[in-house]
DNA sequence: TTTCTTTTTGTATATTTTACAATAACTATC
DNA sequence: GATAGTTATTGTAAAATATACAAAAAGAAA
């Protein structure tokens, strides 16, 4: 059974949905592919697993490659297969969404990469291989996730508002709420601090800026406390 | 980028968590282990994947080398890929969940297998490679989606007591549930079509049969209607 | 001072959840 | 056929939550 371990699987790679968020629109990072197969075309960035190298760090290696962050909140959600996905030879792909906060990002495109940009996920381009499917996925995943974990301030500012973060659910369950209503249920969590602080510059009243209470969240998800929204 | 297709791709396997619901206590089927490593160990029911194979295709294949049913409902959950998870090589593997009725069943160990069992999901044998782990997140992932999909009866037999499948979620879900209110919630659904048949040869009052009614669950479904238990 | 834009907040009603136990139905045994 | 034993079946009141709905407040700009 004496294998050589080779620098990379070749068959196993990984794909990042990378979601983003601009204050109306749910955006997904793609990356223009510098090489064949698919050279020119918008795609997921992604890259083949290595022989000794976990999943995960896999994954967060193609983030950082990307877009030369870390420390950005990461979920695998699914294994794509297909026999055909892959018109070369046989690649299984693990595929992660990571959700980052665009104003934390700076391109930095990699070396089989021509250039990246943020997509708004209603109005995609063409994608090589299954990647459609697989964004399509990813953003089931993160509506079903949004509603039970608290992971929607991932993609906001540290500090924001109420206005916000409506407009971030809206964006991701892709259905209009209750302003009165949504804060109320927010607000009856109490996993926001309320900072006394209020929007700069805006040419109206200003809004009033909270921030994540993790520290709360977290004791309170000790108490049996379940986040549903 | 010439490469030889081999018959497997050695570095992916797939895994199948195979529950199973004996009115009281949620199973796992499990195989003892007939050749190296884990030799004489109880494990996973699991494959290679063929080169030209997909993915549901070879758990499926899995599920009916070991035992022999087919038309089984099966989710792919998670992809386990630490370096370390396999002693002799890397091997990355996806893992499926399947739902079967126990009575259904019958004994059919594959080659690479000396015995098949059900074992008590409370009550596992020691399990090589990360098999514990595995199991444990399909329980978790059994646990969401039983609340939201109506799935459960998949562990059933076709006609069922209400006192059945509040059993079964009681299992599933780890918690006591209040009859009364169980079933109301439960009938509210209008998913359950009353057999007027009951059981048979109890010594006590016999209960009434029910089935899953699949046919309005989807009309249902078109109308936007949710299942949530 | 007025206008414009956005933020902020309350209430009444409907619906859902929760807590809680007595009676009905049937078998087995005497 | 009376009785004991076991499980099935069912309702209601109170509490909590969800829904529908719009006016007033705050600040900037003109």
């Amino acid at each position: 059974m004496g294998n050589k371990p080779s620098k990379i699987l070749k068959n196993v790679s990984t794909d990042c949905v990378i979601f983003g968020f601009d204050n109306s629109e749910l955006k997904v990072l793609l990356v223009k592919l510098a090489v064949e197969p698919a050279k020119g075309q918008w795609a997921l960035p992604g890259s083949n697993i290595l022989y000794d190298e976990d999943l995960d760090d896999a994954a967060k290696r193609v983030l950082c490659e990307f877009t030369g962050l870390d420390n950005v909140y990461m979920e695998q959600f699914q294994c794509f297969g297909k026999t055909s996905r892959f018109p070369l030879f046989r690649v299984i792909t693990i595929t992660f969404f990571a959700l980052l906060k665009i104003v934390d990002y700076s391109l930095e495109p990699g070396p089989k990469v021509s250039e990246t940009h943020w997509h708004s996920i209603n109005k995609l381009p063409k994608l090589p291989f299954d990647h459609k499917e697989i964004i399509e996925a990813a953003r089931n995943r993160l509506k079903q996730r949004v509603r039970i974990r608290p992971i929607g301030f991932e993609l906001l500012p540290k500090k924001f508002t109420l206005t916000q973060i409506q407009l971030l659910y809206e964006a991701i369950l892709n259905i209009k709420l209750d302003t009165r209503n949504f804060r109320k249920k927010l607000l009856r969590l109490n996993i926001l601090k309320d900072l006394n602080e209020r929007q700069k510059s805006v040419a109206h009243r200003a809004a009033k800026l909270y921030k994540f209470d993790k520290r709360n969240y977290n004791k309170l998800k000790d108490q049996g406390f379940n986040f549903e929204l």
